[in-house]
RNA sequence: GCGCCCGUAGCUCAGUGGACAGAGCGGCGGACUUCUAAUCCGCGGGUCGGAGGUUCGAAUCCUCCCGGGCGCACCA
């Protein structure tokens, strides 16, 4: 088993008789791990919460690797691991590489996310970067889990916005001004000098925005397709007539009102390509589909789920991800966005403004439910001191060692005992696992930065206090190093950042 | 009116039942003959929006209230 502290609480639970989950004491003085195991049994038992852990703490304190055990305050049990269970610990990181942590879905889905899916109506703003962001790193979380995921963007590619975007981009093409209710902007003028249908050019934009921002897509779809697949889809779904008009009846599956499929004029709605669409989905064998939406698109949420319903699918089938919209100032002032009008920030911008690192790092270390606010005029300025630096150096920092140690070998055998930041250090690597676990099953992948600025710590103050090139314990600590390496490399990467060998 | 989300330090935010509530930034004061000072150490700072309730224990769960964001189309 690759998590020493999971072998650890299920050694513990396997003597209390249920399942336990240990914890880190923020005071030192109350040992390395903590379970309150016995409080929650006293209950149950019937009998006192300290006689229960007294009980417990003697046989846990026959385990293996366990140096201490006390039974403090109430009830807790505070327990005291051994330095050599902390080094088989650094051992078992170097074994796993670089999937320690990894592989926690105990049901492994086939997955599809699909994020960002903005109407190719122009370049991707910073509020569908978030979408992405967010997304991506649910993605990276999800497949590190152990699921197989796929990316998709889907894109209205007919329908009235288009036809608005076309007209304006003809406009500029002969030399006019777009119309009042088109799309203004610098960026329909280089549209205007490519020939043909600006959506595939848009498109392309869009795509090469996106990889820049380390987000690939594995697949493409347009909604046309699935307005002509929405007479297939009909029998299957549970549907009236009325006003001439193909209802839905979702109120029979949890929505508040049914929503119309096929307009009285006979033209598929935007729901209508929906429901073609997850029906593609799910037949073409994926278990979960996965929707990125904002804030703004909560209300879909159960006419979505009460579509897989009808499809014969559980309602989770379909999990719609909201997340909380991105509010730009100026200044301190609010700006309204709006494409139409060109009075947005586009995503390329922003990232020549304060790099892809940082503006990763900056969209998914806030929890996915809390508004961000980004003041363009000091986002800049903020990239400097943007926490990210101070992992990344962490990482940079251990490259330098390594470079330093010039091939010496990094080894677990104990020289004597361990230094208070090296238990600390080792301690919070093998917090990982919990951690890639956690953010993969609340796809909430803002655990993962908030940890990685935790193990930086740790490390910069180890190796403030510590030599290693040249100690004593110079096997170890490489070994402790290069085990800190793999840590933070892997939470930046599941969170879209690069982790560089210098800086 | 109905629904979803949020109110935690000066600012931006972690913390989805446990031991005195945490971090970053900002402020003040210290530390480089050293494997990277993009670092480290110290100081100051909070009625966890408010009121009830559940619990041995609540920032965390329930109810109500106040404040903010978003949504309630045969638009996409």
């Amino acid at each position: 088993m690759g998590d020493p502290v999971a072998r650890l609480a299920s050694d513990v639970g396997a003597l209390a008789g249920v399942h336990v989950e240990l914890e880190r004491p923020a005071d030192a003085a109350h040992g390395d791990y903590a379970t309150s195991v016995a409080l929650r049994l006293a209950g149950e038992w019937r009998r006192q919460p300290r006689e229960v852990a007294g009980e417990i703490a003697d046989g846990v304190r026959g385990l293996d690797g366990v140096a201490g055990v006390e039974v403090a305050g109430p009830g807790f049990l505070n327990v005291t691991v051994a330095d050599d269970w902390l080094a088989v610990g650094v051992a078992a990181i170097l074994d796993a590489g670089s999937s320690f942590g990894g592989g926690s879905a105990r049901a492994p889905e086939r997955v599809q996310v699909e994020m960002v899916s903005a109407n190719p109506t122009g370049p991707i703003t910073v509020a569908a970067a978030r979408n992405g962001a967010y997304g991506d790193s649910v993605a990276r979380v999800l497949a590190f889990a152990g699921h197989t995921v796929e990316r998709e963007y889907y894109y209205n590619d007919a329908g009235a916005q288009m036809e608005r975007f076309r007209e304006s981009v003809a406009a500029v093409r002969r030399g006019e001004e777009p119309p009042e209710d088109g799309y203004h902007g610098a960026y329909l003028a280089e549209l205007a000098a490519l020939d043909g249908d600006p959506v595939p050019h848009m498109l392309a934009r869009i795509e090469a925005s996106l990889e820049r921002f380390r987000i690939h897509f594995d697949t493409w779809e347009r909604q046309s397709e699935f307005e002509a697949e929405v007479g297939e889809a009909l029998p299957l779904l549970d549907t009236y007539e009325a006003d001439g008009a193909t209802w839905a009846r979702t109120t029979a599956y949890g929505d508040d009102k049914d929503r119309v499929l096929v307009r009285s004029n006979g033209e598929p709605t935007y729901f209508g390509a929906d429901a073609a669409y997850i029906r593609r989905k799910l037949a073409g064998g994926f278990d979960r589909l996965v929707y990125v939406l904002g804030a703004d698109h909560h209300g879909y949420v159960s006419r979505l789920q009460a579509l897989a319903e009808m499809l014969g699918r559980p309602r989770e089938a379909v999990e719609v991800l909201i997340y909380q919209l991105v509010h730009l100032t100026r200044g301190g002032e609010a700006t309204k966005m709006s494409k139409r009008r060109g009075d947005v920030v586009f995503l390329d911008d922003f990232l020549d403004e304060i790099g892809v690192d940082a503006a990763r790092w900056h969209l998914v270390s806030r929890g996915h439910d809390q508004a961000i606010e980004i003041d363009v005029d000091l986002a800049a300025e903020k990239a400097n001191t943007n926490p990210v630096y101070y992992v990344q150096y962490a990482h940079a920092r251990i490259a330098g060692i390594l470079r330093h140690a010039e091939g010496a070998d990094p080894g677990t055998v104990l020289r004597g005992d361990l230094a208070d930041e090296e238990r600390d250090l080792v301690k919070r690597l093998l917090e990982l696992p919990e951690v890639a676990a956690v953010a993969a099953e609340r796809r909430a992948p803002h655990g993962v930065p908030t940890y990685a600025i935790r193990v930086a710590d740790d490390f910069h103050r180890f190796y403030h206090h510590h030599k290693v090139v040249g100690s004593e314990q110079q096997a170890f600590r490489l070994a402790l190093c290069t085990a800190t390496k793999v840590v933070i490399a892997r939470c930046l990467d599941l969170i879209g950042v690069e982790a560089p060998e210098r800086m």
